[in-house]
DNA sequence: TCCTTGACTCAGA
DNA sequence: CTCTGAGCCAAGG
């Protein structure tokens, strides 16, 4: 669901799926990681933009194209974000097709798999 | 019209 | 390390 949406929706929308589309396989990134990417609107505080980002990042996600990896964009936790039914096995699966390893709590070790992370 | 529920993150226990 | 609650906005039942 899109909470209050920013300046420019669709611009931003465009942005988050670009730098999604940089994330290298069997990486993954977290909706708070991408959403500090971007630079704020002008006029808006950073905790206010900390605050909606990785929530506008999640609208994002909910209608990206067929060709952003969204499967490597996981919630802070390094856990799926999505509730467990068909789109989380979907997304488990092609993260562990590209190498990206679950642990008994289904979350991802950010420390090995995170983007920018270990390189 | 009121209440629930979101592709989220952080701090505290 | 895991679990709670708060912050913040809108649409749907």
């Amino acid at each position: 669901m899109r909470f209050s949406s920013p300046p420019n929706p669709k611009e931003y929308q465009t942005l988050v799926w670009k730098i999604v589309r940089q994330i290298p396989a069997g990486k993954v990134a977290t909706y708070g990681q991408i959403a500090r990417l971007i630079p704020p609107p002008m006029g808006m505080d950073g905790k206010d933009y900390l605050v909606w980002s990785p929530r506008w990042v999640g609208g994002a996600m909910a209608s990206c194209p067929e060709d952003v990896p969204w499967q490597r964009v996981i919630n802070a936790q390094g856990k799926i974000s999505l509730k467990k039914g068909e789109g989380y096995s979907i997304q488990r699966e092609l993260l562990e097709l590209e190498g990206v390893q679950f642990d008994d709590k289904e979350r991802v070790n950010l420390k090995i798999f995170g983007w920018q992370g270990s390189d």
